[in-house]
DNA sequence: TCAGTTCATATAGCAATGCTATAGGTGATA
DNA sequence: TATCACCTATAGCATTGCTATATGAACTGA
C-alpha cells in the first residue's frame, strides 16, 4: 500500500490507477482504491485530471507512448514488409502483456470518444508501409493496406486476449498476419490470382510512384501541378480492371 | 416511457435494457433507468436476473441469437467461398446496426467471462469453410481459416463503428474480406506465391477430403481406424514446405 | 520582511448507484 | 378455504463519483 517515493502526486495517481487497471480483471476499479493506493484524496485527483475518465484517458496515453516506442524500436530490416511483420508481432505482444490497457485502447472505441488513437497507430503503420510502396512492393494504396492490415491486427490481438492463457495459440496471428500481407503485397500479381491478375505491373509501379512522390517532396513540380498529377496517379493506381 | 404492454416484467426489462444501452452512446445505463422504463421495481429485476451483469448478459444472449439468425437466414449459393462473404458482410451490417450491443459483445472479451460468443460464432463461421474445404478451396484446416477470419471480421468492424458514421468507407471491410478469402483459398496455390509455393495439391486434397469425412459421418472404417487416420491427414494437410 | 497570489492538498458531505432484507400480494392446487 | 410456490413492492444500506469549502505551501514584488 505504498507508492510513496518523493514522486509528486499526479505521478503516483497514474501509477496507482495503471497497477490497479492492469491487476483488476476487468472488475471496474474505484477512485477509492486509486487514491488510497496513491496515499491522496479525493480532491487531489480531481484537480490534476478533472474526471475519473480524465485519469483513464491519461492513463491510456501514457501506454499509447509505450506501444509506439514499441513499435519504433527495432531499427529497420532492408525489407519493409519484413518489418511489417515485426509491426504485427509487436502489436500482439502489447496487448498480451497488457490486456487491460489494450482492452480500454482498442476494445471499447466508441466514435465519439477515442479515434484519435486509431488514427495514430494507423498513420504509423502507414509510414512503414509507404516504404514498401515506393519499393514496389505493394499491390493497393499504403493507406488503404495499414487501415486493413491494422484493424485485423486489432481483431487477432482481441481474439488472444479472450482465451485463456493457457490455450492461446498465436499461429492464429501469424497466420493472419501473412494472409494480410500477402494480399496486400505485389506477390500475388505475377500471375496467380485468377480472378484479378488484372492489377498489372502498371498499377503496382503507379503506388510505388505515388509513395515514392509523397515521400520525397519533389520540388519539380508546382503544388497544383503535384495535385493534378497526384490525382492521377491515383485514378491509375486504384483501378480494378474487372 | 411506457413498455407496459402486457409483457410480463422478464421480458419488459429485457427490452428496456436492450433499448436503454442501444441509445446511450458509451455512458453507463442505470438499474434504476432500466427498472423506471420497464415499468417494475428494483427486486423484480434481482428476481429474475440475479445480477445487472445477469441482465446484461440475456440481452446480449438475444442479440447474439438474432446475430447468428441472420448469418444462417440466407440460402446457400452453391459457392461457398461466396457464403462467406455474405457471411462477412452480416457480420458488419449487425456491428453497424447495434454498435453498443456489438461492443459488449466482441469488444470487451475477457479470458474468464465470455468466450462462449466467440466459440459460437468460430463455429458457425467453421461450418461454412467446411463446405468450402470440401470443395477442394481450401489452403488451410478450416478451423484456422475460421478463427482467422472471423478475427479480422470482428477487427474491421470495430474499427468502422470507431470512425464517425458519416466517414465510414466500408472498402475497409470489402478489401480485408476478400484478402483473407483469397489468402485463405486454394486459388494462390496454381503458381504465384514464390515464397510458398510448396502449398502443392496434395495439401488442398489434403484438406478437402478431412473435411468431406468429417462432415460424412462414414461408417467405412472403425472410430479407432478413423482417429488414426484423421491424424495423419491432419499432419499432411499441416505440414509446409518450407 | 511581509502581504498577496497561486498552486496543491485535505475535511466533510451530497446525490446517485448496485443491491438486499423483509414483507405483501397473486394464482394454482388440495 | 387453506396452503404453497412464485412474483413483486417498500424501504434502506454501503459504495460509488464528485464537489463546496477551507487549509497549507511556495513564490512574487515591495
Amino acid at each position: 500500500m505504498s507508492l510513496d517515493g518523493q514522486l509528486p502526486p499526479k505521478m503516483r495517481l497514474l501509477r496507482a490507477a495503471a497497477e490497479l487497471l492492469a491487476k483488476s480483471a476487468g472488475a471496474s476499479v474505484s477512485t477509492r482504491q486509486i487514491t488510497q493506493l496513491a496515499g491522496v484524496t479525493a480532491p487531489t485527483l480531481y484537480h490534476h485530471f478533472g474526471d475519473k475518465e480524465g485519469l483513464f484517458d491519461a492513463v491510456v496515453a501514457a501506454g499509447f507512448e509505450e506501444y509506439v516506442a514499441g513499435e519504433r524500436d527495432f531499427a529497420p530490416s532492408g525489407n519493409p514488409l519484413e518489418d511489417i511483420r515485426r509491426m504485427w508481432d509487436n502489436h500482439v505482444q502489447f496487448g498480451l502483456k497488457q490486456p487491460e490497457l489494450y482492452l480500454v485502447m482498442f476494445g471499447n472505441i466508441r466514435p465519439e470518444s477515442r479515434p484519435a488513437i486509431v488514427a495514430d497507430a494507423e498513420a504509423l503503420m502507414e509510414e512503414m508501409l509507404n516504404k514498401a510502396a515506393a519499393a514496389g512492393q505493394l499491390n493497393v494504396q499504403p493507406r488503404e493496406a495499414a487501415r486493413s492490415i491494422l484493424a485485423a491486427n486489432v481483431g487477432v490481438t482481441l481474439m488472444l486476449i479472450a482465451e485463456p492463457a493457457a490455450e492461446r495459440n498465436l499461429e492464429l496471428s501469424t497466420m493472419t498476419r501473412d494472409a494480410m500481407i500477402f494480399a496486400v503485397s505485389a506477390a500475388q500479381a505475377e500471375g496467380a490470382a485468377p480472378e484479378d491478375s488484372g492489377k498489372s505491373s502498371v498499377v503496382v509501379a503507379a503506388i510505388a510512384l505515388n509513395a515514392a512522390l509523397q515521400a520525397s517532396h519533389s520540388d519539380q513540380l508546382s503544388s497544383s501541378e503535384l495535385k493534378l498529377f497526384l490525382e492521377w496517379l491515383h485514378r491509375i493506381s486504384t483501378s480494378t480492371s474487372s
